[in-house]
DNA sequence: AATTGGTATCTTGCATCACAAGGTATCGTG
DNA sequence: CACGATACCTTGTGATGCAAGATACCAATT
């Protein structure tokens, strides 16, 4: 276990989810913000400044599109290079899982 | 999903984490640090703060006892708050892995 | 036509906190 | 006595999640 606890929580679990929705389709950050509030408690204000993040890490890429209710929405669509920080977060996620479990060990 | 995701994550991991470790002994901040480290990858310099904070917030007492090998140790207890909060932690802790599986699905 | 409420974007200021780097002190060994 | 290991702690920096609010568009009610 090399790297940083920072980069393994902090960067690590919002990006991963937000990667790994958008390998499900393109989406846009309200909505993606809408899902990661129901499913872990992430604010709405927090997903903007990811969003910009990412695209300037070349992981996903941007269009607009009319939606009929209410402004245009930017959708945001993974790049190759974000599959790729999908696959390498994904297993950086599932190691920590692991040690975080066996250091709770028979606590649990 | 109430709680906002830096109560989970930030607060979270690292305390559990020391939490559960003093559950299974007393134990001083240089060892726990060295556990951490080689865990989770948590630096030397986390541990400090972080004691004082879970110290402050009545989860754990100390006491001094000599070491014989280097300056005397400044062991730390778990209080029954502390074991309280541990359980939570946990708890809260299952949650976010799980709904973070759910989020990540058949990409995993 | 004006207001309300939901959708959707984004910014600002704040607080938290992990980390790196450095500082201090104790002990045993060469 | 100098050195490395042990063990404590502080400081400054950078990252970033959040709350709150600003802006704007659209549909439906008033």
């Amino acid at each position: 276990m090399a790297e940083s606890l920072q980069i393994q929580l902090k960067k690590g679990v919002l990006e991963m989810c937000v990667l790994a929705l958008l390998s499900k389709g393109d989406n846009y950050a309200y909505d993606i913000a809408s899902r990661m509030a129901e499913a872990v408690g992430m604010g709405e204000g927090t997903i903007y400044p990811l969003m910009r993040r990412m695209q300037n890490d070349g992981l996903v890429t941007t269009y607009l599109q009319e939606s009929g209710s209410g402004p245009p929405r930017k959708y945001y669509k993974l790049t190759k290079a974000g599959a790729t920080a999908l696959k390498a977060q994904i297993s950086d996620w599932v190691a920590f899982e692991i040690a975080v479990r066996k250091i709770l060990g028979e606590v649990t």
